[in-house]
DNA sequence: AGAATTACCTGAGCGC
DNA sequence: TGCGCTCAGGTAATTC
């Protein structure tokens, strides 16, 4: 599933595909998402030009000259440049033509990625404005994290996927930053120390700027549509051994969520 | 305020 | 072969 640096991927492949192309017509073949596309979408968008393409957290924000098209991929979302005009198949939920023929095209089984649209700053839309800091930019670190985890008592993994606290963290980085920074998932946000803080912030941007300069080598130019670049310490390992100590990995939920740690080495 | 829970959705993998 | 079941999980919305 896209993660952060799969969604940051996208945006430099679209960036690249889009800046500078004027929108001709735009079809929307599944108008229910989870969340619904806004009706206007195929009113606005045409006549516009796309100028780049931005990112907040895992939602990518496209410039179009005075309004906002914002698209979260959710779980299965992908989006596909098309350079030539070709038929939908199944789970092709939009399209966005450009002059000319190209194709941007929202492709997304489970329909829990997102299509939003506003003429307003799009970090004040009301899905974004509440998003925590970027990790890979100034002001994400060891003493924020510890400020913001001392009036909580949630286990840590789920403080860092709380997309207020921290934008981008999925549960796949959230396991790996955990295992690297050595912490257990299950400790209390409050139980973490300062140097621990410090820690989980650098591991969490280590993971996700690692992977995203392993995808940028590997799986990008490929038009392939598989995420997760990376080979995993413990997401997905749940019945695999520590790759520290080589003592067998535990797996748990929190959070309803698949949860692997090495007991040993992560305390 | 913070925490916990539910809803949304479909493909894949499984046992029978 | 096919049925029914469980699992995967981001995030908004709801409830406690």
């Amino acid at each position: 599933m896209p993660e952060l640096p799969e969604v940051e991927l996208t945006r430099r492949r679209l960036e690249r595909d889009l800046a500078g192309r004027r929108i001709e017509r735009v079809e929307v073949r599944t108008p229910k998402l989870r969340l619904p596309i806004p009706g206007e979408l195929a009113i606005a968008l045409p006549g516009r030009t796309i100028r780049s393409v931005e990112r907040r957290g895992k939602y990518l924000l496209f410039d179009c000259e005075g309004g906002w098209l914002i698209i979260h991929l959710g779980m299965t979302g992908f989006l596909h440049f098309l350079p030539e005009p070709a038929l939908p198949g199944k789970h092709d939920h939009l399209d966005i033509v450009f002059m000319g023929g190209p194709v941007l095209r929202f492709h997304d089984p489970r329909k829990f990625g997102t299509v939003l649209w506003t003429m307003a700053d799009p970090l004040s839309h009301p899905l974004l404005a509440r998003i925590g800091p970027e990790p890979l930019i100034a002001g994400f670190d060891g003493d924020y994290l510890f400020r913001m985890s001392r009036s909580r008592r949630v286990a840590v993994k789920l403080l860092i996927m709380n997309s207020e606290i921290v934008a981008g963290v999925g549960n796949i980085y959230a396991n790996e930053a955990l295992f690297r920074a050595g912490i257990r998932p299950d400790r209390p946000s409050s139980s973490l120390t300062l140097p621990e803080c410090g820690r989980l912030a650098a591991a969490i941007r280590e993971v996700l700027q690692e992977s995203i300069n392993q995808g940028s080598t590997f799986r990008v130019a490929e038009e392939s549509a598989a995420y997760h670049p990376l080979d995993f310490a413990v997401y997905g390992r749940g019945r695999g051994s520590c790759s520290l100590c080589n003592g067998a990995l535990e797996e748990i939920r929190l959070g309803n969520r698949s949860t692997v740690f090495c007991p040993r080495c992560q305390v």
